[in-house]
RNA sequence: GGGAGUUUAGCUCAGUUGGUAGAGUACCUGCCUUACAAGCAGAGGGUCAUAGGUUCGAGCCCUAUAACUCCCACCA
């Protein structure tokens, strides 16, 4: 027997408990069911869980949960990503310790020892949220299987060729101590002025203005520009100017046409590096190349007087002797955008160091990386024009390189004469550069190494999560057999990054793509174009509180909203719906249960009219419902079955339950009959709504149907519809039948009575009357009926007269 | 500046190949009906963002505009 009142929290905290003991969602090595692999993507562990982390793992974990109810073996993990910088700095934080003070391998160790609360606490939320994934599957992107791999896709792509060394001017983060991919940084609006020099040509015939915002590059001013197009300054290229309070530094006027020739004075100088623009032109005019700004951003020995000192600084003090010496002629303070590091809003500059890139952006590649796109399957579909156009536009090979210490060391030394990378062993790996040495001598006779010290950016970890999924580091063969996985999903955000780098690796090491179909959720949005954020601290968003207020079932339900991909609003309203859901699948399934209680399921030899009917219209719903899962539609799989759901219990029940109740009138049979529909409609209903609502599901089945069917849990049942006859029309005349309900509810709605009202007689008209007249029995009782008389024609119901209650 | 998405009832969202505009919720009117008042029945409510165009016919197709979101580029 059901509860009068479903507990949620009581419940979902005892299903939990039951699918971990009993391994429900555990991967059977040895099924001979089909597998479904899901490469889940490793969580970053920071601060509290809100709605809107959770509902893309929700929204995927109905995939799974399908896909699972299709019989398959899942193959779902729950990894984490835990080798970057956020993790440094939370390790150093929360111990108070400075990561290169410490041995490498001891820093990790720590690292790990703290990650794995953090992960506890994340998987406890994951699971208490209603996930299946299975958590012995788990790995850590800082553990030894994940850095082993990242290292021996390192030793195999420079092997290769494809990972290569090179020192290109970069994003450097003198915050970080590091250098950061472009992907990594961030506009921000920040206030400077504009200042307008004087700048003096060599020949002494005037001077040339220039605008700029960074005058502390004055020593590493390598070059004048101005546009070709400009005819104000054509007669300018080629002549000398003499560089504001470095007049011993010449430099010559070039025409290049990046130049605009309406900002600020048409005239702007290349320091090396102030941006992006600097270098391309360093690169392009093989210009000299001037370090002032040194790794941790202080002025180098160029800068004469202001050396040492830090960026703002030497700012402030060249603008005070630049006005001294009568260089400035303006100043206008301006507020723009300015390139940051993603993580700590610090302004990124341009350095020069040795660096690991990856080939990416080479046309082939490219063409390559766009047929690995058409060929993967994207859900919603429409997200693969965001790949294909970032693919188009991809210029820059991927740096792996970041100074820091702590991350998937390069399993790499230099030879201390040569200069000759040697590699690590295969068998040796995961290897710590800074405390092991190659055992053999260098080609060239030396035995002297210089060890790498970089470390790899997360990415290049995070882009091989299959490979560390798929055992490649173990055994290639298997990984081989077991790529592409069946899926990997994602937010919106990061097709460009993530997906592209991990499809990139795949097909370097595996030559298939990663996964077969890349699924992408939306955002939460927790106002009319307001992202839920930290800074915000959305607190009814919270997903504890959440959890605590609604629980899992109903956070579940609300995932499930709308088309798949779209970024959604928040809204309690929403949840409200699911709590109602709840407690109606709750308040049905106890009444069902109910007539059920001494019932032994078996097909009786005669099934009434509308009991074939409600079997058929399930089944109608099931198809629909499974076509919206097949297209990865979840909200639209829900509303099929939640809109056959509230069908069901205000028509059916409704319809149902006078045979139900007095088997002494309407007859055993017709109780029987009812009786079988109603199991058959009940169970397989719930197997639909246990995609989305897992707990409340399980509590039913567990209650009654575990004790005539095999499986230990709804979770591992098969979805399929019901077993029923062909029958030709079955659904027209069956909604006929509910059409002369709804007339009379109607009818007596209208004229304010009590739906419960006799009625002495009525009329029904219809092309039709063999079915309605089979139905007479359950049109009477549930309309309140006495005598019905039939008319052929066209379809109208005639209420007579009422018979008025007694007081 | 380039690309993508969104804009439909007070709110949250559906709307398939062009053919009378939909659901839930809120509001309103009834109903304590032997599961559920967190329920049931019924009613009202829309210039489909704006302006043009194609068509016998446009929420849907085309062009432009606006607002919001995301990605990329630029930012002296």
């Amino acid at each position: 027997m059901l509860d009068k009142k479903y507990n949620i929290q009581e419940k979902e905290a005892k299903w939990q408990k039951f699918w971990q003991d009993n391994e429900i969602y555990k991967f059977k090595k040895n099924s001979n069911k089909p597998t479904f692999s899901i490469d889940t993507p490793p969580p970053t562990v920071s601060g509290e869980l809100h709605i809107g982390h959770i509902s893309g793992f929700t929204q995927a974990d109905m995939i799974a949960r399908y896909q699972r109810m299709l019989g398959k073996n899942l193959f779902y993990p729950l990894g984490f990503d835990n080798n970057g910088l956020p993790t440094e700095l939370l390790v150093e934080k929360k111990k108070n310790i400075r990561a290169h003070t410490i041995e490498r391998e001891e820093f990790t160790k720590i690292a790990l020892d703290l990650v794995s609360t953090y992960n506890q606490s994340y998987r406890e939320m994951m699971t208490r949220a209603g996930m299946s994934c299975d958590l012995d599957l788990g790995y850590n992107t800082i553990d030894e299987r994940s850095q082993k791999t990242s290292q021996k896709s390192f030793i195999e792509l420079a092997k290769k060729g494809i990972a290569y060394r090179d020192d290109k001017p970069s994003p450097w983060c003198c915050k970080c101590h590091t250098s950061v991919a472009s992907l990594e940084l961030e506009d921000k609006n920040l206030d400077s002025v504009f200042n307008y020099l004087n700048f003096k040509l060599a020949d002494g015939s005037g001077t040339i203005p220039i605008a700029t915002t960074r005058p502390e590059f004055l020593p590493a001013c390598v070059a004048i520009f101005v546009n070709p197009e400009d005819s104000r300054y054509k007669n300018l290229v080629g002549k000398k100017v003499l560089v504001p309070l470095f007049e011993e530094n010449e430099v010559t006027v070039l025409a290049d046409s990046k130049v605009g020739i309406d900002k600020g004075t048409g005239i702007v100088m290349c320091c090396t590096f102030g941006d992006q623009t600097d270098v391309e032109w360093w690169k392009e005019y093989k210009l000299p190349l001037k370090k002032a700004i040194d790794e941790n951003g202080k002025m180098t020995e160029i800068a004469g007087k202001y050396a040492g000192l830090k960026i703002v600084e030497a700012r402030k003090a060249v603008i005070e002797d630049l006005k001294t010496a009568g260089y400035i002629f303006k100043q206008d303070p301006i507020n723009h955008a300015v390139k940051v590091h993603e993580r700590c809003e610090e302004p990124i500059e341009f350095l020069s160091k040795k660096q690991w890139f990856i080939k990416t952006s080479t046309p082939e590649l490219k063409k390559k990386w766009a047929e690995l796109g058409e060929e993967l399957i994207w859900r919603p579909e429409s997200m693969k024009v965001r790949y294909m156009t970032w693919v188009n536009n991809l210029n820059q090979d991927w740096s792996i390189s970041r100074q820091r210490y702590f991350g998937v060391p390069f399993p790499v030394w230099y030879c201390k004469t040569c200069g000759k990378p040697i590699f690590a062993e295969e068998k040796d790996l995961p290897v710590n550069p800074l405390t092991n040495f190659p055992k053999q001598k260098c080609e060239c006779g030396c035995d002297e190494f210089v060890p790498e010290a970089d470390v790899m950016d997360t990415w290049a970890t995070s882009s091989v999560t299959p490979q560390i999924n798929c055992g490649w580091a173990e055994d290639e063969e298997k990984c081989k057999a077991a790529m592409p996985m069946d899926m990997r999903f994602c937010g919106r955000d990061i097709i460009t990054t993530w997906s592209l780098r991990t499809i990139i690796k795949a097909y370097y090491h595996q030559g298939c793509l990663p996964w077969k179909m890349l699924t992408v959720n939306g955002w939460v949005m927790a106002d009319k174009g307001i992202k839920i954020s930290k800074h915000l601290s959305n607190s009814k968003m919270n997903l504890n509180d959440l959890l605590k207020s609604y629980g899992a079932d109903v956070i579940r339900y609300w995932c499930a909203i709308g088309a798949y991909g779209r970024d959604v609003m928040f809204s309690d309203d929403g949840l409200k719906d699911g709590y109602k859901l709840l407690n109606k699948i709750w308040n049905a399934s106890k009444f069902v249960l109910s007539f059920l209680e001494d019932y032994t399921p078996k097909k009786p030899a005669e099934i009434l009219p509308m009991d074939r009917y409600i079997m058929h219209k399930f089944n109608e719903a099931y198809k629909k419902t499974v076509a919206q899962y097949e297209a990865v539609e979840m909200g639209y799989a829900k509303n099929e079955i939640e809109k056959f759901f509230w069908d069901f219990c205000d028509n059916y029940i409704e319809l149902a339950k006078n045979r139900l109740y007095k088997p002494e009138i309407y007859g055993q049979k017709a109780k029987e009959s009812a009786q079988w529909a109603c199991y058959n409609v009940l169970l397989a209903m719930l197997k639909l709504f246990a995609i989305t609502m897992p707990h409340i599901t399980e509590e039913i089945y567990q209650d009654y149907f575990r004790q005539f069917e095999k499986e230990i849990s709804i979770h591992l049942t098969v979805l399929s519809p019901i077993e029923v006859e062909d029958e030709e029309d079955i659904l027209e005349n069956g909604d006929m039948v509910f059409d002369v309900v709804s007339r009379v509810r109607a009818f007596k709605s209208e004229n304010k009575l009590s739906l419960k009202t006799e009625i002495a007689d009525m009329t029904i008209t219809a092309e039709d009357l063999d079915f309605i007249k089979a139905c007479e029995g359950d049109i009477k009782a549930v309309t309140s009926t006495r005598e019905i008389e039939y008319k052929n024609g066209k379809f109208d119901v005639k209420i007579g007269k009422i018979i008025e209650a007694e007081v």
